[in-house]
DNA sequence: AAAATAGTGTCTGTTAGACAATATGCG
DNA sequence: CGCATATTGTCTAACAGACACTATTTT
């Protein structure tokens, strides 16, 4: 005995956030500093050991609600991390199932929660703890791949917005211009969008009508639980 | 303590086989009749307790051969389940990561390896344990939707075969017949197969080229370890 | 020659992308 | 009015699917 495999729940969690220098909308996630060994100083995600009386997903909202204060407008099970060379320096064998989610950081935003807690921009990120780095890259295929295929940009918005919103959380993501003109057309072919009667006005521009999403379709397959 | 959560390692093993009415090709998949409570009786994903000195996939392989004394040719993990529903009768709490495998039959085949394992063909399945019903079913998900898009075919094919036996394959998986000649386009168009100078006799009418895989491409994505 | 599958050609409808043109609120 | 973005229109290349047609081997 002693040789009991453990299990631990860890979020990639992302946000949009403007870029410190381009200011142009890029994706951000929250590390942690690690303060003991393994890997003491180094950023890691957001995690902890599985409690017994929760399921695998409400640990992972949890641990993101006590690390950024926010609560997951998106989150999927991103894959389970359980090679024996993981823990560089072990006695101890532990499994990660690793979530990812997406937030709006507007709502608790530059609270900046733990003191021990840093938003990094996404593609420039200092390694990692563990196979951190390896994860984060995976999670961001993941939701490169995702965008282009599931309403999923709307965790990123709120309620209704301007097809030039929804055009900016693509281009963030995928870090690409893409035509209005050809956006506009997608978004209408799939059939996810429903327009209001309502329009964005401000701009020193013609108004442009707000959407919102329609309700009746799921976000996306959070497993085989919900989705299909 | 003792409210530990434990860790086991499930495989959905999927082959292509006749079906015992049509003699068309579907897909098969190997059940462990439940010798114990709870659950007792009922047929189930082969599977067990992760050993602490191995690796996830490494798990899945070793009991899938000691099920069926087969060798994957693919091998992928699907989902990591660990909702407090899944226990029906439970003092203990089990997180189960649950992998895919795709085998060729004609290797060891009828030898219906354990006395308590037996083959059923994937679409006409009695209830099984626990979750299992939902877990096979995404399984199936997961493979038609791969087979579209991957090189996963060859998984149940020998090293060359014909772009009718390829074809039959993808028939079988997705269950409906493909256009002889929009099939051969598209996986030239794919640019993953490879012309041999051999050819398939012995029908009776023309013989058919042979193909191969282009190995520079790798097969899948077995995860974030080995594929993009 | 007849059968049967291998393999090619052609047509049509749909879609992605590039890019031109028009619409309209705001300063 | 003129700017800036919203919105619509048009054209082309690529691709999927349906289906006709030719090629080649076996019996």
């Amino acid at each position: 005995m002693g040789d009991q495999v453990s299990l631990a729940v860890s979020t990639v969690i992302f946000a949009l956030r403007p870029h410190p220098r381009t200011h142009r909308p890029v994706l951000w996630l929250p590390l942690v500093r690690r303060i003991r060994a393994p890997h003491q100083g180094r950023w890691a995600l957001p995690g902890g050991p599985l409690a017994s009386d929760e399921g695998l997903a409400a640990s992972a909202a949890r641990n993101l609600r006590e690390t950024t204060r926010l609560t997951p407008q998106y989150l999927e099970q991103l894959y389970a991390f359980g090679g024996l060379d993981r823990a560089s320096t072990a006695d101890e064998r532990t499994v990660s199932v690793i979530y990812w989610a997406l937030v709006r950081p507007e709502e608790a935003d530059a609270g900046e929660a733990g003191v021990n807690v840093q938003w990094f921009v996404a593609d420039e990120l200092p390694e990692l703890a563990f196979d951190h780095s390896l994860i984060v890259e995976y999670a961001l295929w993941r939701l490169r791949n995702k965008v282009e295929y599931s309403r999923i940009a709307a965790a990123f918005l709120g309620e209704t917005f301007t097809l030039a919103e929804l055009r900016a959380v693509h281009e963030a993501v995928l870090q690409r211009t893409l035509d209005p003109a050809n956006f506009r057309r997608q978004m209408e072919t799939a059939g996810r969008l429903v327009a209001t009667e309502a329009f964005r006005t401000g701009g020193r521009h013609r108004p442009a009508r707000l959407y919102r999403h329609d309700q009746s379709i799921h976000l996306a397959d959070n497993g085989p639980l919900t989705g299909l």
